[in-house]
RNA sequence: GCCCCCAUCGUCUAGUGGCCUAGGAUACCAGGUUUUCAUCCUGGCGGCAGGGGUUCGAAUCCCCUUGGGGGUGCCA
């Protein structure tokens, strides 16, 4: 007999979902959406589900569904259920879960809650311009509610293919939202028409899809953006047509590009989608950290976080109800603070790619010399707001040295005494043999002592004669990665200059 | 148009009637870390949208106005 004992995860019964449609690049706020599921899943040992919402034949893709995969595996926001890792309660995909569809859009036709409508596009449009002209509502009027059998068939030998369109209550109702985010939000039944659940190629809408799945998945905890609150009723509607408790309801705010509009490709910022970020060399614990700080806030001052620090702290009843500005700068900053900490060797294999585009490095370079840029990655990672950056720092220590403003250059040279400063630096680092960094700061030090100058006519000079540019990092560590044959070289093109 | 949501420094936010002459972070500015850029440290600038109430007392509660956002699809 052959007991395994494995460790269970005591799951509780929370249920939350992720329901994105593939039809586009995942961008910051879905993700955003994700994360907040996913904290919440996890903090409350809840299950986190992710389900496929392509029920628009015309936009969706397979490839999208891959990017969706993609992007969330590498913020590490794994899911217990869902597409690819299957679960008790698929398919999770809704092109798959068509024939479950149909059988409740049968019991509602039965019940007379849905009939067909065969109005055209056209004639929809027409009614609600008309609607419009004369001040109202742009709502469907109702016309095909009461449709005769000969009437129906009538319609159907012509031709027309119908949707189906939920009935509304007759008398008006007060439906009522219980969000946790936003608490009571009440709608009238009055503002609301007989909207289509079946489109006339048979594939459910949203709207209805996502109650079916919702139910029948045993979602808990529905956890969504804003953009969703405004159909809330309607679905609320629905579970009440086929008497279901409905789960509880978290609206999450919007996230706002700069121009304060729903952030989009047209909302003003460069980057929205995620792959733009993880491209860039953003690191997924950065983004992550950030994402959770926008509509969420811990108790105390705290900002930097690693995930299951998050995790622990993460409350619903700490979100917050107004939405926020995606403001990159701060991202930046949180970003460059995690390149600092990261481990070298993770920062180094995000920044070949980018070495090796902007010509810095080959392959051989890279096993033949790897420790020398692992120096190079180091030093200039402080620099960085993300990965991609680091190109702009980096060559002063490839190819031939190249003087970025000669004319500033030569003016600096020019000083008094500048010229015997060079010369003695070129001397002294010749014959220096140690290149260790500590060696070249201290012998550097040596020499600023023995000359008849201060620091600003020495480290100045120094830096142009060496790398060609007024700026960039620590000296004695780009002397210990030039190494002496290189330095001295370049000491002596930037004597030429003055000669 | 109609419905819904929201409203504290430029931005992210703390704040649930007195602890607030409103705290933190970022951004920006200045000084320091005895060279620059960056990092880091210190300091500074900067906000309760407006108007009415309620209350001994309001950023906090109520109303109106204004502003912003979302929805109103055979998109999700």
């Amino acid at each position: 007999m052959n007991l395994k004992y494995r460790k269970e995860k005591t799951m509780s019964n929370i249920r939350v979902r992720f329901a994105p449609s593939p039809t586009g690049q995942i961008h910051i706020g879905n993700i955003r959406t994700a994360l907040f599921n996913w904290l919440y899943a996890k903090k409350e040992d809840g299950s986190f589900i992710l389900r496929i919402e392509d029920t628009d034949k015309e936009r969706s893709t397979t490839e999208f569904e891959e990017i969706i995969h993609r992007e969330m595996e590498w913020l590490g926001l794994d899911w217990d259920e869902g597409v690819k890792v299957g679960g008790d309660y698929g398919p999770y995909r809704q092109s798959e879960r068509l024939d479950t569809y149909e059988e409740y859009v049968e019991k509602l036709l039965e019940e007379d809650k849905a009939y067909y409508c065969y109005c055209t596009e056209d004639e929809l449009d027409e009614m609600r311009e008309r609607a419009k002209a004369q001040g109202e509502a742009p709502k469907y009027n109702g016309k095909c509610r009461e449709l005769s059998i000969s009437e129906k068939e009538e319609l159907e030998a012509a031709g027309r293919e119908p949707v189906v369109r939920f009935k509304l209550p007759e008398k008006e109702e007060t439906v009522v939202v219980k969000d946790i985010i936003k608490g009571d939000v009440e709608f009238s039944s009055e503002v609301l028409d007989d909207f289509v659940i079946v489109k006339s190629d048979g594939i459910p809408t949203y709207n209805f899809a996502v109650v079916i799945d919702d139910h029948l998945m045993e979602i808990s905890h529905v956890i969504r953006g804003e953009d969703h609150l405004s159909n809330t009723p309607k679905q609320i509607l629905i579970y009440e047509a086929l008497n279901w408790d409905t789960p509880k309801f978290a609206h999450l705010s919007m996230i706002l590009g700069s121009d304060k509009s729903k952030l989009s490709k047209r909302s003003g910022e460069a980057y929205v989608y995620v792959s733009q970020y993880r491209k860039r060399g953003y690191l997924p614990e950065a983004l992550i950290n950030f994402l959770s700080l926008l509509g969420w806030s811990p108790e105390n001052d705290e900002e930097i976080f690693t995930i299951d620090e998050i995790v622990n702290r993460f409350s619903m009843d700490r979100v917050t109800k107004s939405s926020a500005v995606f403001d990159v700068e701060k991202l930046n900053w949180m970003n460059s603070h995690y390149i600092k900490e990261a481990d070298l060797d993770r920062i180094i294999d995000l920044a070949i790619p980018y070495l090796k585009d902007g010509g810095y490095v080959d392959d051989e370079l890279i096993s033949e010399k790897r420790e020398w840029i692992a120096k190079i990655v180091d030093l200039v990672r402080d620099s960085l707001d993300y990965v991609a950056q680091i190109v702009d720092h980096v060559d002063i220590f490839f190819g031939e040295m190249e003087y970025e403003d000669k004319e500033e250059v030569i003016e600096c040279f020019q000083q008094e005494d500048v010229d015997l400063v060079l010369e003695t630096l070129r001397d002294r680092l010749r014959a220096l043999e140690d290149y260790s960094p500590e060696s070249v700061l201290e012998e550097m030090r040596a020499i600023l002592k023995d000359l008849p100058v201060g620091g600003r006519l020495f480290f100045h000079p120094a830096r142009y004669a060496i790398t060609g540019k007024g700026s960039g990092p620590e000296l004695y560590h780009v002397v210990s990665i030039l190494g002496k044959e290189e330095t001295v070289k370049r000491i002596e093109q930037s004597l030429d200059l003055i000669s």
